[in-house]
DNA sequence: CCCTTATTGCAAATGCTTCCCAATAACAAT
DNA sequence: ATTGTTATTGGGAAGCATTTGCAATAAGGG
């Protein structure tokens, strides 16, 4: 008795689906990852895709982010913290991280009496491209 | 011919239903409203409650927010522009506005030459009384 | 090489929201 | 008032993203 095992096994398709999202440069969706996952493994199941996604959110490997309306995207956790900022007309996504935000949180954090532990700023806009296509 | 009406009549729903809305004093859902609604008009359908909450956000009447998961909150568009501060283990909302937003805004756009037309901040944390609660 | 137990695939279930369509009701013009 | 036009409704079915149940599979410590 007493395996104590608390979880993670590195699995064949945990590692295939880890290798696409650190190799996706963008943001990745659940049926993106689903996609390419298939292609280099036809019988892994979508239910696998949204497990692990919870599960190294959990972990902290890769953040969840609500840039639109309807579903997640995903991206690898390295860079400390960014914001974004997306095309309403594409959307394309402008990364961006700026000093105003902890300046805020301090204000914010005085002012609620809260502890704060997390700050997401979306911002939406139209980006040069379209702005361009649409002035001709 | 020619009864131009481009949308909007005045049902006793949708009075209903913008009168909820408006006496609400927090954020409201869709189902909440619903609830709300159904007590004083039993016959009220919950397609009628989504539909006039996607009209009346159209209108700008109302604004849509996503403070959590899983589905939306909607409040009467008055303040010009405010932010929330949810506490992840109650969920009570802290409402709040800041000046770092503007000169976030001008530093974004001026580095990513989008023109920007909406910001949202959410930040997370905890409350002041599931602080105390926890440390009891 | 076993044994335990995390993990998988598949399908069914969920939760929120949208869509379809025939019946109803607003409101402008008669 | 009455009509005609057309937005709006109720109700149910459909849609989409995500979650869950369960039996079968496989990871990795002993």
């Amino acid at each position: 008795m007493a395996t104590e095992t608390i979880g993670q096994r590195m699995t064949a398709q945990r590692r295939l689906l880890l290798d696409i999202i650190r190799s996706a440069n963008d943001h990745i969706d659940a049926d993106g990852l689903y996609r390419q996952a298939k292609e280099r493994d036809p019988r892994i199941s979508l239910s696998t895709v949204y497990r692990n996604l919870s599960l190294l959110k959990d972990v902290g490997l890769i953040a969840e982010r609500r840039l639109g309306e309807g579903h997640h995207h995903y991206e690898i956790n390295v860079a400390p913290h960014h914001h974004h900022l997306v095309c309403v007309e594409c959307g394309v996504v402008f990364e961006f991280e700026s000093h105003f935000t902890e300046k805020m949180k301090a204000a914010v954090e005085e002012a609620s009496q809260y502890v704060i532990t997390n700050i997401e700023v979306n911002m939406q806009g139209h980006c040069r491209d379209c702005l361009e296509k649409s002035s001709q």
